[in-house]
DNA sequence: TTAAGTTGGGTAAACGTTAACTCAACATCA
DNA sequence: TGATGTTGAGTTAACGTTTACCCAACTTAA
């Protein structure tokens, strides 16, 4: 049915060796029109390289694996798909992508896709965080996007929470915002990081007691759609305080909108009395608040595009941890 | 390095055949207690299947080949990558998406991803369109999803557009507006088909000469972001004129938004004035909108679901077109 | 003129798996 | 007792590539 390198050299009267050589084999020293008449051939022929076939040869085939925490369905996912995805046009590589749902562990999964052996892997997740990764993941080419092993074995492209933070915090300053308050999300690393970068950015310009708190945005550890939100509370305290702040930072865009709707509530201007600031560039709600959102963009494209690089570059990397900027988008709620 | 079934057989004692028929040979007689010993030996070593050797042997590799002809991260196609991919659950089934970007023909895509021999393969498009597919794509298993070969040769499922416009018509009678105005998108398989399901359900209910209309959007042919749009002329148009509508059908629902603002600008209530209905169900827009929009949502995860079912099925479908029913979501807009 | 290199291509083995045969040992039945 | 299954497993040959090795013919240089 499917024609194969032996067809073709039955017919050009060669040996397979030198069909091979004629259709895969770079630079090897072979006489110009046999090649050309073997590569017309295979054309004229419908000949489909066999990667499968290549495959059990080389030992791998051509095909970046990425194995997800959460749906790979998700913007964000996709963000990181896109990236990958641009970053490997023409690079003869195929991506296969699967969910870690339902129940199956991390070892499950990797040993599931191990099995088609792709030349790599990556392990994305969808919040920045730290994971165990099975040992075999840092055999031969592999990465981490948007989280870090736990045993610093595997390179990793991780969004640079602090540094955002700190980013966003000194907008807020040079825009004459002195008392800030920042509404984050508890229980994650990324939280950690921006609240060091928060009150780093605080430090640096002296204003460590001029009113700046951190509160959580929800009363659960664990930030989900379903935690009770705390925002409605936080607002009207810290606007009834004795340093009502002149900028709220959200922890993530979701919060910065409920900041929006408490503020309305208590009769504060946007950004004229109060300044909102937030993460995530959530295009559809940021753009469509009333005044647009200013936000932090999370460099989830940026980290698909690294990502491909370094798993198409070859050589081994060492593990380091590498850190990605946001990208500050700015609108007009400061 | 990775180990091989010959490898364990060698520690086993026993020939690869065996070790092979004790890993995968689902019922194949054998001693219990062979295969038991085999299966930890197995386990013990770290043994993971070479799906690319078992490939050149079977000529196919375990996995589904889905080829987009726009970017596979657009929303839609989210959706129905999600459908593929719960229907795969637990089937042994990979998936590997291609776009059809960049300008890469449908048969260079469909070159490129046959080199992977995918036991299966789907085509989707992103809006409901007729294509013209290379030769190849009818062997095998394969499927079409949200398009139509052109000559009939796969089985293709796509949305009942005819019959979501028939029956949203429908929806508005029975809500009591006798009037109604359908600002359709022009140039598109989509559009037509509605078109013709608006006017069967007008006919049916006699209202053939109620002040029906059916306008374009935009001004150009094909729709796009772009185009520009003639919401603003049309609906201050219908208002005015002798049959104002009691209800307008919008071809989507960033028609409707439009829509919305075009009635808000006139000074008319809705629903109490105009009621709007449309199609596409984007939720981050629907549900946004003043009062909520009630939409037809295209059947984008069905799709997949049902994709993924046929080409699992193991035996070759007739080539037939299924389609698939829309589902009313109702708001407050009607 | 001859030794050495180059050019173009063939041979055969290997990759890891599966499948078509084969065969010995044992059980069953007339 | 012998014919007939049945059970369990080994042998061998594929699948379509790539690669290590080899060799003949020709070219080049001393």
């Amino acid at each position: 049915m499917t024609v194969s390198l032996q067809d073709i050299a039955l017919r050009a009267g060669v040996s397979t060796k030198t069909v091979s050589g004629a259709l895969h084999g770079g630079s090897a020293r072979m006489a110009v029109e046999t090649r050309e008449r073997i590569q017309k051939l295979a054309d004229d022929m419908g000949y489909v390289t066999n990667l499968a076939a290549r495959g059990t040869r080389q030992g791998w085939i051509p095909l970046v694996a990425i194995v997800a925490d959460e749906l790979i369905t998700t913007p964000f996912a996709t963000e990181i798909l896109r990236g990958l995805d641009n970053a490997m046009q023409g690079k003869d590589m195929a991506v296969i992508a699967t969910n870690l749902s339902a129940g199956r562990s991390i070892e499950q999964v990797h040993a599931e896709v191990r099995r088609f052996r792709p030349r790599a892997m990556a392990y994305a997740a969808m919040y920045h965080k730290v994971v165990a990764l099975p040992p075999g993941l840092a055999d031969g080419f592999a990465v981490m996007i948007n989280c870090r092993d736990a045993d610093g074995r595997v390179p990793s492209l991780v969004p640079d929470d602090e540094g955002a933070a700190y980013d966003i915090t000194r907008h807020l300053i040079a825009r004459g915002r002195r008392r800030i308050a920042f509404i984050n999300l508890p229980g994650l690393l990324a939280g950690e990081l921006r609240e060091a970068g928060f009150r780093r950015a605080l430090r640096e310009a002296g204003l460590d007691d001029a009113g700046a708190r951190v509160l959580p945005a929800v009363a659960r550890k664990t930030y989900s759609d379903r935690a009770h939100s705390l925002v409605a509370d936080h607002v009207p305290m810290l606007l009834d305080g004795p340093d009502s702040p002149e900028a709220i930072l959200a922890g993530n865009d979701r919060v910065a909108m409920e900041i929006y709707a408490a503020l309305r509530r208590a009769g504060r201007d946007i950004p004229g009395d109060v300044a909102v600031a937030s993460f995530d560039n959530q295009v559809d709600l940021a753009t469509r608040l009333d005044p647009p959102l200013t936000t932090m963009a999370l460099p989830h494209r940026e980290m698909g595009r690294l990502a491909a690089e370094r798993l198409l570059s070859d050589e081994l990397n060492p593990p380091a941890v590498q850190k990605l900027a946001f990208r500050l988008v700015e609108r007009q709620s400061v």
